[in-house]
DNA sequence: CTGTGACTTCTAGTCCGTT
DNA sequence: AAACGGACTAGAAGTCACA
């Protein structure tokens, strides 16, 4: 059930992801190695155009060695 | 992709939602009209059991009036 | 009021590629 | 380096009957 009321907090949060891959100087394709997922589809959450789940997010969290919180900030 | 190494990471979601709920004097039943999910899913998420993807728990939050941050506390 | 198992539908997530 | 597409498989979403 994605409602498109959630449309803007995908973005905010797949931007919010970005933002902080772009810090630790990381491409797509290495964090989608660190975290073992696949590049096209860290894309596709940083873009705002996928539903991520919950155990994916705490992979990547993992991997970007961050607290989850920190993606959910001014959500 | 729902590797068993972050099962404890569900457990550990789904007894903070529960806490919150709790908190919040929302039976399960309740909680689930508020967001206009199943009863069952409510509960299968509180318990570790499902692995919710990002809309959900925002639903959710939204419901509970809170900060999706809150639900990562000491995750 | 909640747990559980079983079930179907639909999307999360993969893998191949091109731009 | 990243966006985007097509085709595919694993697994989330959503529901129910019953305990």
């Amino acid at each position: 059930m994605k409602s498109e009321l959630y449309d803007a907090a995908l973005k905010k949060f797949g931007q919010k992801l970005r933002d902080i891959r772009k810090g630790k100087k990381l491409s797509q394709e290495e964090l989608a190695h660190l975290c073992q997922l696949d590049r096209t589809y860290i894309g596709g959450v940083e873009r705002g155009e996928r539903n991520i789940s919950l155990v994916n997010i705490l992979r990547i969290c993992k991997s970007l060695d961050i607290s989850p919180s920190m993606l959910f900030e001014n959500l």
